[in-house]
DNA sequence: CTAGGGTTAG
């Protein structure tokens, strides 16, 4: 201990502190979010001698529902009786949230009704929020109906404790009539309230309501703005995402880390590597650039553009990589087939002290599956189970299932469905026939098909999927008989579609685009590479066959936006482009082909895996 | 007691 340490004991006990010298420390350390700082401090507080009063405990109990220790807390419960604070009303609400947020809402209850103070409204709204924080609308419900019973009157904070328990689209309409509530009760100016409601539309999955209501608000502060814009990237409505931030730019609102979050998530999903590096500059300008948060949406970001380099510098230089980070980063090399990278950071996760959760092991699994890491893959899943005492989710399965899938033990893969603890949903089956697709197995293929149509019976890609193999093996009769099936109930398979980011823009291009404005030029520019180029003609002949059955024979998206790009780009530049679904065989070729006569090199990413063309060489993020 | 945020297959 240093001299100066020494110096400062001696003054704690020399002089006597006053409670509220200790409360206004307590308070410091809460609001910077030192909360088990704030709990040894009161530790300290009682060794010197020094007694709680009121003001004491709400940072206390805050701290404790914070680190989630609900012993400490109990303990803490024990001294409010002991020290007769518990009649006020502020201590009685924190130990209610204290409760709720340590897993112990009964308890919270508890107090709830053993205490005199119960009718208050803010008693009241404790309970509420605390029910909501359980995801238990029912029991929050009620007892918002018995204030009303007992006449007790609400407000806007009953309200901000009770909506969020309707954040899942089950409980939407009970939202819609707090909403029609909150209206006949005036309560809809708050800013908070509309803000409030705005996410528990997002939540639902209804973004139309959360529009209307958005349009319809008459202040839209900051956090409205935040609230629609990752209502849109929660939503996968990356392009609206861009285009509500340039409207919020060009109203002059200032956007914040919340906001920059949110753009680049969207510039992970659309490939929008450019808008993603203006962000990173704005982060750095206006001082937010040790801000984890956006640390790690960068590094997905970039990991998503295909710049794995860009991102792995960002966590290289981090300091307080959360498993949120580490995810980020596994799961970027995973993506680029570099399965080995990502197996080696979990391990330096683990040995940094960080615990894996579900997301972790998703990314872990699918990098193993994607780089032929099986047995190490078998070894994570084992790992997560018995170590971890995680419960297999059944995104863990389906990752399984891919993984052994994809080495060709398609029999183990079929095994493990069956014997799955949880019901197999779409995913797990639609792995499988995914797996039949690359194996070449049409038996397996219908068993897993029949299973999936089940379940999922509007989802057009399984039906294409099936059809393909069906058109690989040369049955024709299969590939109608698909077809039919999609007739009968009124399916059309989605169109294919492309993205290309330029000039800050994303461009869309459909499959067979006729509208777009240089859509002459690029047609032009598209016949010249394909005669530029040889050996295509034999594989054209079987371009799509199976596809040509939804869409009639027209251009794939990913070619459209490959030559917008060649027009649209400098030379020797990098063209990337994001595409929907797989890209096809003779796209894949011609592709490679271009990039031996032109300048550029290019970046596909299509749902699962990137392609990195150069100089006609082609490295997968994936093995085939 | 009290409104908005990052990672997750196919």
């Amino acid at each position: 201990m240093t001299s100066k340490h020494l110096l400062h004991r001696r003054l704690l006990h020399a002089l006597p502190i006053a409670t509220a010298t200790w409360n206004g420390r307590l308070w410091e350390l809460s609001k910077h979010g030192q909360f088990s700082e704030a709990l040894e401090l009161y530790r300290q507080m009682l060794r010197s001698g020094e007694s709680p009063n009121a003001f004491t405990f709400p940072f206390l109990f805050k701290s404790c529902a914070a680190l989630s220790l609900p012993v400490p807390g109990a303990q803490l419960h024990g001294h409010v009786i002991r020290t007769g604070c518990g009649l006020e009303p502020f201590v009685l609400t924190s130990l209610i949230t204290m409760y709720s947020q340590s897993n112990l809402i009964e308890r919270a209850r508890q107090v709830f009704d053993e205490s005199p103070q119960r009718y208050l409204t803010v008693c009241f709204n404790a309970l509420i929020s605390g029910y909501a924080y359980n995801s238990r609308l029912f029991d929050a419900a009620a007892l918002f109906s018995q204030m009303r019973q007992l006449n007790i009157s609400f407000n806007s904070v009953t309200m901000l404790g009770l909506i969020p328990a309707c954040n899942l689209p089950p409980h939407m309409s009970f939202g819609m009539s707090l909403h029609s509530c909150i209206i006949k009760f005036g309560l809809e100016t708050e800013s908070s309230v509309g803000n409030c409601l705005l996410t528990m539309y997002v939540k639902c999955g209804s973004i139309e309501f959360a529009e209307t209501l958005f349009d319809s608000m008459p202040e839209r502060g900051l956090i409205s703005w935040n609230a629609m814009i990752s209502g849109y990237a929660q939503n996968g409505l990356a392009n609206k995402v861009l285009g509500l931030y340039q409207d919020m730019k060009s109203q002059g609102i200032h956007s914040d880390p919340v906001t920059l979050v949110c753009i680049l998530s969207s510039c992970a999903h659309l490939g929008a590597h450019s808008i993603g590096r203006a962000v990173e500059r704005e982060i750095e300008l206006r001082g937010f650039g040790t801000n984890s948060f956006l640390n790690n949406a960068l590094i997905n970001m970039y990991s998503r553009c295909g710049k794995l380099g860009k991102a792995r510098a960002i966590f290289d230089a981090m300091s307080d990589r959360t498993v949120v980070t580490w995810t980020a980063i596994m799961n970027g090399y995973g993506i680029h087939g570099q399965g080995e990278i990502s197996v080696q950071l979990f391990d330096d996760m683990i040995r940094s002290g960080i615990k894996p959760d579900g997301a972790a092991f998703v990314s872990i699994l699918s990098a193993c599956s994607h780089a032929g890491l099986t047995d190490k893959g078998l070894s994570y899943f084992d790992m997560m189970k018995d170590k971890y005492l995680l419960q297999p989710r059944p995104e863990h399965y389906s990752c399984l299932v891919d993984l052994l899938g994809r080495a060709g033990k398609l029999d183990e893969a079929f095994g493990l469905i069956r014997s799955m603890k949880v019901k197999p949903d779409g995913a797990a089956w639609g792995a499988l026939l995914g797996a039949c697709k690359i194996h070449k197995n049409v038996e397996l293929a219908e068993v897993a098909f029949n299973q999936v149509a089940e379940l999922e019976p509007e989802n057009v890609g399984y039906y294409v999927l099936l059809s393909n193999i069906y058109n690989e093996a040369g049955n024709l009769e299969g590939v109608l008989r698909v077809r039919v099936m999609m007739r009968n109930q009124n399916l059309r398979k989605d169109p294919g579609y492309s993205y290309i980011e330029h000039r800050g823009k994303v461009h869309l291009f459909l499959v067979g685009e006729r509208n777009h404005p240089q859509i002459e030029k690029i047609c032009r520019k598209l016949n010249e590479l394909e005669s530029l180029v040889d050996g295509l003609d034999d594989l054209k002949k079987n371009e799509g066959r199976s596809d040509e059955l939804f869409n009639g024979t027209s251009v794939h998206s990913e070619r459209l936006a490959i030559a917008f790009g060649i027009l649209n780009s400098e030379p020797e530049s990098e063209i990337i482009v994001i595409k929907n679904l797989r890209v096809c065989t003779y796209c894949h070729s011609f592709i490679k082909s271009v990039s031996k006569v032109v300048d550029h090199r290019f970046i596909i990413r299509d749902a699962t895996r990137f392609h990195h063309f150069s100089d006609g060489i082609c490295s997968c993020g994936d093995y085939w």
